[in-house]
DNA sequence: AGATAGTAAATCCTATAGGAAACAGGATTC
DNA sequence: GAATCCTGTTTCCTATAGGATTTACTATCT
């Protein structure tokens, strides 16, 4: 109706100062995808272009191009015609095939990253398996966020101080800061103590500065991860 | 991860009739890949908007959503409020990069495949290699397209054959499809005789059967690869 | 002459409108 | 009673319009 204020933003604009404005489609990306995360929009659920437009109270417009990028990250898919659909849930078969490339990604990137490592490096890696400790956990989603969060901050800092951007694309193939929040069954943290050793375990082979001890400690975490996840999963 | 490519159905359709008419946005995404591959968009050009719709006679809308999924293969960079522009040339630490991810992902890519294999499957990796063999290779790009092409599909469908849908995003990642076609200096084809070998080297590997060879075949390939890379680039 | 301010063009970004296809429900017919 | 057809609604898809921003060019001032 006001088109003279397409931005009806809440958040307050410091006077004269636009100095990065958000383009909306950004928003509606990142909207999108704490909507994913968050579980409000389910696997299977159909995610309407122009519903979504008027929940957000923008135009279909910038939605489009924020799922356009989305269906590159698997989250969702598109039906020419038909619209968008959130991903289907995860099966065991799935789940056994990220562990398997994780396995193959992940111990490079350790050993990659520790041959870079600097004690700023360090510090942050440090910093992210502390919030893993303190990170509350609990049964519902929003109780463990924070955990699967720090979770993926390790793994994703790992990735990036390999300083191979082509090892960040992969790692990102297989959907880290996603595919955490689509487990099948949605079964919550079960193995946190077991977990943090091991994420304790990396972090000091990175300390010890010896690459292939790093490596080693990365698919030692990644094996037992997959161990625990089959066994809590589901029967069926 | 690919884009599918919607237009590609085999089944044949009744006469006059559209069974599933070609959505405008996907037809404007391979136009612009095409553009890319074929070298007439360079890289640092800048791509608007406005003037790709003019120039394919459509609407802003679908050029919009194209570029949006463009931006994600990392093919052209997106600066909010500036536009898009085809992302630079390929410096010589990029392909360092390239390899270094290539020799992590690839090898276990083969190990995986070679153990999934069936008679059809290695018919059709004999094909790649044989297609290879009989592509021409000149000097200018349009007579190393179809060898390009050949070399990308022999590697890509060991991806696939893998069976793991995170392998095949992880090499996707790598950018198989495109980065052959933007190397730096634009060197052509000096190693086509050695790089053939190797591929038919790879070949008897998995011939054989067993995984190991095959993975070892795959990592010396990729190896040689980038040690020949290296010495024909040029100076600076 | 060089730098700066102002203006015009091009471009990006968002909103709105309308045609086309898909979906859901009910009425009709065999 | 079941299948089919029709109709209304929803949704997707594209085009068009206009505001906002960046860029390039020109004119002016020091």
């Amino acid at each position: 109706m006001q088109p003279a204020s397409p931005g009806s933003r809440p958040e307050a604009r410091p006077a004269g100062r636009p100095v990065s404005r958000q383009v909306l489609a950004d928003h509606v990306y990142e909207e999108l995808l704490a909507s994913l995360m968050d579980g409000r929009l389910e696997p299977g659920a159909a995610v309407s272009i122009d519903g979504t437009a008027r929940e957000l109270d923008v135009s279909p417009t910038p939605v489009r191009e924020a799922l356009a990028r989305l269906e590159h990250t698997g989250m969702v898919r598109r039906v020419a015609l038909k619209g968008y659909r959130v991903a289907p849930m995860f099966t065991r078969e799935d789940f056994a095939e990220l562990m398997e490339a994780r396995l193959a990604i992940e111990p490079v990137n350790a050993r990659l990253a520790c041959g870079r490592l600097t004690p700023g490096r360090l510090a942050e890696l440090g910093r992210a398996v502390a919030d893993l400790k303190t990170a509350p956990r609990g049964p519902s989603f929003a109780e463990y966020r924070d955990y699967l969060e720090a979770d993926e901050r390790f793994h994703r800092l790992i990735a990036e101080y390999t300083g191979n951007q082509f090892m960040v694309a992969a790692y990102g193939a297989l959907g880290g800061q996603v595919q955490r929040f689509r487990l099948f069954g949605g079964v919550g943290i079960t193995d946190a103590e077991n977990a943090i050793a091991e994420h304790q375990a990396v972090l000091q082979a990175f300390a010890s500065g010896d690459p292939e001890k790093a490596a080693l400690a990365m698919a030692d975490h990644v094996q037992r991860v997959r161990g625990r996840a089959i066994a809590d999963a589901p029967a069926g």
